[in-house]
DNA sequence: CTCCTGGAAG
DNA sequence: CTTCCAGGAG
């Protein structure tokens, strides 16, 4: 069961949108953002805060500025890697730079199915590729995202609850806004990273709190 | 389903 | 001390 009104569908998006107008972060993968910052800055994103990848990302894209200079490497990953731990990635990112070097399409014109089939690169991972280097409009579930959706629409645990549960998937492409997707998306994120907290989330200044259900039922304040 | 990983936060 | 983090692979 959920609570998913058209009123509160509209209430949602805009409010997600009105609150991102004035607080969405600054990182260097969303300065004039393209398919391979997008497709670099997520290898490092995957289960690592933001603000604790910069120095790597930037010291990669400063080495490997584009997909040619990454192509024409064929070392290793790992000192990107060491410090955030996750060292796996490193052999996922050599796995899926092979596979881009040996595929006779060219990286640009990759597209969602191109992306899934590289090591490391989920159905998450693929759509923010596509939709910030893109601007192609796709939704995005991550644990952030299906934690907003829980507390402010009523989501029960009846499938199961895991994160592949296509529920989220279809709310999340029912949420998102014909024209500002992108912008959506960003804003979503950084809700779920800087309000929507996992423990302790900022209620009192939250604008979405007049009709979110967890608020409105005294959940997780 | 389990595992991966160091580091920040509480 | 424990929980959590822009997920994905086996």
């Amino acid at each position: 069961m959920m609570i998913l009104s058209v009123s509160n569908k509209i209430f949602f998006t805009t409010q997600i949108l009105n609150w991102g107008s004035d607080n969405l972060r600054s990182f260097p993968w969303r300065i004039n953002p393209n398919v391979y910052k997008a497709f670099i800055s997520e290898f490092f994103l995957q289960r690592t805060k933001a603000s604790q990848i910069i120095e790597s990302y930037n010291k990669f894209i400063q080495i490997f500025p584009n997909i040619n200079a990454l192509l024409l490497y064929k070392g290793d990953f790992t000192d990107f890697f060491k410090k955030l731990g996750l060292i796996k990635r490193a052999t996922f990112l050599k796995n899926a730079i092979n596979s881009i070097r040996n595929n006779e399409k060219s990286f640009r014109d990759f597209k969602i199915a191109d992306f899934l089939k590289l090591s490391g690169i989920g159905k998450y991972s693929a759509h923010a590729i596509i939709c910030f280097g893109k601007n192609i409009k796709l939704p995005l579930v991550d644990s952030n995202i299906i934690r907003i959706f829980k507390r402010f629409f009523f989501l029960t645990n009846d499938n199961k609850n895991h994160k592949y549960d296509p529920i989220f998937w279809n709310l999340a492409e029912r949420l998102l806004p014909e024209k500002n997707f992108k912008k959506y998306n960003y804003s979503l994120i950084d809700f779920g990273a800087i309000i929507c907290k996992p423990l302790n989330p900022h209620c009192s200044i939250c604008k979405l709190k007049e009709n979110c259900y967890n608020f409105l039922n005294h959940i997780n304040q």
